[in-house]
DNA sequence: ATCTTTCCCACCTAGGTGTGAACC
DNA sequence: ATGGTTCACACCTAGGTGGGAAAG
């Protein structure tokens, strides 16, 4: 569904994408990959113990206080109130979503640190998890199938005095439906050609039954 | 050489063992690892491309002011001034040492960070090389082999104005010799022995020729 | 000849993929 | 019968071991 993208919405020489109107920027391969995967419809999928999410988030900041210490939280949040099935190659709602979870938000590990550093490097968060059982390890978001989600990005910036002020920037692209198994054959298929670690598969060669009855 | 390991030596509850007369422990796992390897004369290999040091090493910090802004740094230093050979299963001096070549320490890649942060987890060096290959990749050392290093660690205070205060802790307990090949099998089964990586080893079993000349 | 170094190798650790059969 | 879920699995990526033959 939505937006293509184009090189013509980069922003400014060093091939970022501003997906909000924060100070998060996503690189252009990245940016890409979470679009292209939006225009088939992105599902995720996840088990019992926990599934990592490709694409994964990966962005950079910008406009922050260089002395200021923050904390940078990764958080999945409902996108929609309804609940999803696979008709006829789409997903159609059909009724509303079920209650969610309680799960907390994931502080990067690199948190807390100056907005210099943070500036100063890529900011990740490949080794997220999905589940589909409910527990409280942190970076294992517990989700429900059929269900859809997005990606919300906080930055906490410690004041004087202990106090924190936050800021959320929920990343409309990253929206995705919950799964157990693929339902569409094109987000498979795109999964399997972007990401180095499903490259593995060959569809397997149907082994004929063989005909083991003794020579006589 | 030198001192055995026992558990009455260790410092406090949390199993730490006070490696300098500074704020750097090592837990007594780690540090008792280290020792073993040092009664034995601890070889580590260097090549060109570089070799990780085992055992690695990995500490935890205290004392440091909390909201204060450290760099941790590693760094490889001369032991002696004179080269060794292996002889007699001994590693005995036979002259002076080589000039070193210029290396440049490593900052650990989590720095900087506030004293808090560096004292609320271990600090692990686990990823250093060494080689024997001139070159200037950061996190590679660059040795000569038959001579005896050992490893310091620095802490680099922010003060104030841009200044930085430094303090150096050699680490007697780190000393070893640069080798391209074990020359001591003591060694060598003690690193097959306590490395995961290298359990993977069996002796080979002697292939015995098989006779492929033909049934006439 | 002797000793050190290089290179390739089998063999691991560690963990991320989608699949199909079985399960519910 | 239908459709979502679970599980073991083959197949990868990525990279750390010491050994032995060969080279220097």
């Amino acid at each position: 569904m939505q937006m293509k993208l184009t090189e013509d919405m980069v922003d400014g020489k060093d091939n970022c994408i501003p997906l909000t109107n924060g100070p998060i920027r996503m690189s252009l391969m990245e940016a890409k990959l979470w679009y292209t995967f939006l225009e088939v419809g992105t599902e995720m999928i996840i088990n019992r113990t926990g599934r990592r999410m490709f694409p994964y988030v990966e962005f950079s900041l910008r406009g922050l206080d260089p002395v200021g210490l923050y904390d940078v939280m990764f958080d999945i949040i409902p996108a929609s109130n309804k609940c999803f099935k696979f008709l006829n190659n789409k997903w159609v709602p059909i009724g509303k979503k079920e209650h969610e979870f309680k799960t907390q938000p994931f502080k990067h590990p690199d948190s807390p640190r100056i907005g210099s550093e943070w500036m100063a490097r890529k900011i990740s968060f490949e080794k997220v998890k999905l589940s589909n059982r409910p527990g409280s390890k942190s970076g294992i978001f517990t989700l429900h199938t059929q269900q859809k989600y997005l990606v919300r990005i906080s930055l906490v910036k410690h004041e004087k005095g202990g106090e924190v002020s936050v800021v959320e920037y929920p990343i409309q692209a990253t929206t995705f439906i919950a799964v157990t198994a693929y339902n569409n054959r094109k987000v498979a298929d795109l999964k399997i050609n972007s990401n180095p670690y499903s490259k593995a598969f060959r569809y397997p060669v149907k082994s004929l039954p063989i005909d083991v009855s003794p020579i006589n």
